[in-house]
DNA sequence: ATAGGGTTAG
């Protein structure tokens, strides 16, 4: 306001348009220079001043850059006099108008755009289809059916009903407002439809949970783009089934179409999600090839598929090159760091991403408490949960709590966790419970675990995993009967333990693994393959831990089942399946259980060899004997 | 003018 005055006060340094004579006689107006002050008025009576400056110096009020009028005057008592500036620049104002409900609809209020369409009703100014287009915008933007029925029903009143722009927009509309069934009738009923209906039907559809349906959707529509592939994918994603979404992309390459941007995210977040680092590497030259590098959310994507694979250093190239970061880049490096134990790491990388003025969100707490936890950095941890709210006005969400008492518990400062969980202003779940019950596993505390699970058959009866610590705490303790009880709790319940599984990948393929399995054609070769291993571990000291075989049999028997966990077969087979010196990967759906985490310890220094296993919650990388996450897990 | 993408505790 001030810097206009002053510019207002003096004439003649304007870069005001100015009336020149052309050689053949007829006047021209050069073009004004948006920068200056003049056109960047912010009020009312900002545009009046210049209005008048304008007037006294002869130009023509078209030079005013009539979407910024109109915003200026939107809402104001000018509204009127704004059409008059409209009507004397001999433009149809309601594409000025629209222009300003666009801008509106694309900003960070959306509302702004249903406001002003209530006010051109008021005034008379007829819409068009572009203005029930910008309007619907805003509604699907707020997801506010009512407003959007009101626009719908004018729509038919306009005789718009016929328009597929504005059809597809209102069928994505009642999808996106979680009226599927209405957009599903409206898609019947359409005349015409285009590739964009099917599109925006699949997403909804996969978006909402409804896989099946944007599946059949898929299967029907008469002719698919690279958009209609795209969507599918990235559905699967969404609905938790990576293996599906990497076998449609599969297929579309198959069909000859080629990723756009928006499809490598799909599958690169597909690739991260089971582990299939081949495809991600692979994905990634192509997206390099593809000219993709400076596309932020697929180097964040690429970032978080790279750690998810156990590619720390690959995962920290990429972040090292981008020449612009956001805080998601930052929280997932952070996370990635955490979930390889490399916690100091983690906070460094904090203090430099402060030092760049990035401000962190609820998500980077999120990962420098995993960070903290999985290292046992107590102290720093607290730190952390208080600077969040005090530092950063970011109030801490349950997970936050999550992250504490599963530091707390597992440090073994049960007691002062179990306070946390009576203290904090929020219900606890069973995420928190949880992180109780696994630090009583760590530090044997029955009493604890016994009001843990009270609480967990409560919030999560059906996840076998807590009812599976609990008998293993008394496992431990010998404390048969109660472990029987427990199973027998389970029974009655209908829970089934969730069998372990490992997998790697060999030249492309996929082996699966689970506990004594006999099911793999190299079985023999495998149990061969081990009992030689076990020799050379018995040398270097290994004694079986049987303690962690829930099951009151013989020694014996216990060692039979230890030596023929899902991991370690995994392991042999990878051993014998690749070349010496290679890294072997394998990923397991539970924790890795403690007697395979001693034994993966020697074997790394007896076959030297990287092991890297990504387990249910983090990875361990096993090299010359130890373990990356130091013991502490 | 209309459809789409990333980080999150155990």
């Amino acid at each position: 306001m001030l810097h206009c005055l002053a510019v207002l006060s003096s004439p003649n340094t304007l870069s005001c348009p100015k009336l020149h004579e052309t050689s053949n006689g007829t006047t021209v107006w050069t073009s004004y220079d948006k920068s200056s002050p003049l056109y960047n008025f912010n009020s009312q009576s900002e545009l009046k001043q210049v209005q008048a400056l304008l007037i006294k110096t002869g130009t023509p009020l078209s030079v005013l850059p009539l979407s910024r009028v109109a915003s200026v005057c939107a809402f104001s008592s000018s509204f009127p006099h704004a059409q008059k500036i409209f009507h004397c620049v001999n433009k149809p104002e309601v594409t000025v108008w629209n222009g300003c409900l666009r801008s509106f609809a694309e900003s960070s209020s959306p509302f702004d755009a249903i406001l002003l369409f209530c006010q051109l009703r008021k005034y008379d100014v007829l819409p068009d289809s572009f203005t029930c287009s910008y309007v619907l915008k805003a509604c699907v933007q707020l997801l506010d059916l009512l407003h959007g029925r009101n626009v719908h029903a004018y729509m038919e009143k306009l005789g718009f009903q016929s328009n597929l722009f504005l059809q597809n927009m209102i069928v994505h509309l009642y999808a996106s407002c979680g009226k599927r069934g209405d957009a599903k009738l409206l898609f019947d009923k359409m005349h015409q439809r285009d590739v964009v209906t099917w599109n925006i039907m699949i997403t909804q559809f996969a978006k909402r949970g409804d896989i099946n349906a944007a599946s059949q959707l898929f299967k029907q529509m008469p002719e698919r783009s690279v958009r209609s592939w795209t969507a599918m994918v990235a559905g699967f994603v969404q609905c938790g089934k990576p293996k599906e979404a990497i076998e449609l992309f599969m297929e579309m390459e198959g069909a000859g179409l080629r990723a756009n941007q928006v499809t490598v995210v799909a599958v690169l977040a597909a690739c991260a999600d089971i582990g299939a680092l081949d495809l991600g590497r692979r994905i990634h030259e192509y997206s390099n090839r593809s000219g993709y590098q400076r596309n932020v959310r697929i180097c964040n994507t690429l970032i978080d598929m790279y750690i998810k694979c156990g590619c720390l250093e690959a995962a920290r190239v990429v972040f090292e090159n981008m020449d612009e970061r956001t805080i998601v880049s930052w929280s997932a490096m952070i996370q990635g760091l955490a979930m390889h134990g490399q916690a100091m790491e983690a906070l460094e990388l904090f203090s430099k991403m402060v030092q760049t003025g990035t401000k962190p969100n609820g998500v980077t707490f999120i990962g420098l408490l995993h960070a903290c936890s999985h290292m046992g950095l107590v102290e720093k941890g607290r730190e952390f949960f208080m600077s969040m709210s005090r530092d950063y006005g970011i109030a801490p969400r349950i997970e936050h709590y999550g992250c504490m008492i599963d530091l707390l518990s597992r440090a073994g400062l049960l007691e002062e966790a179990r306070q946390f969980i009576k203290n904090m202003p929020l219900r606890p779940n069973a995420v928190v419970w949880g992180a109780l019950l696994g630090g009583c596993r760590v530090h044997n505390n029955i009493e604890l675990a016994e009001e843990a699970i009270v609480h967990l058959n409560e919030l999560d009866p059906h996840n076998d995993g807590y009812y599976v610590v609990l008998s293993n705490i008394y496992a431990n303790a010998k404390k048969w009967e109660n472990a029987a009880k427990v199973r027998k709790l389970m029974r009655d319940q209908g829970v089934k333990k969730t069998p372990g599984q490992s997998s790697i990948t060999v030249a492309g393929l996929v082996h699966e693994f689970v506990a004594c399995d006999e099911s793999h054609p190299q079985v023999k070769e495998i149990y061969a393959s081990w009992e030689n291993l076990l020799q050379q571990l018995r040398l270097k000291g290994y004694v079986p831990n049987t303690s962690v075989v829930l099951l009151d049999i013989e020694e014996a028997e216990k060692e039979k089942i230890l030596y023929h966990h899902s991991e370690k077969l995994a392991l042999v087979f990878g051993i014998i399946n690749t070349p010496p010196g290679e890294t072997i990967r394998i990923m397991k759906n539970l924790r890795v259980c403690e007697d395979c985490h001693a034994a993966f310890k020697l074997i790394s220094d007896v076959v030297n060899r990287e092991i890297v296993v990504r387990d249910r919650n983090r990875f361990h990388c096993f090299k010359n004997g130890t373990c990356s996450c130091k013991d502490y897990w």
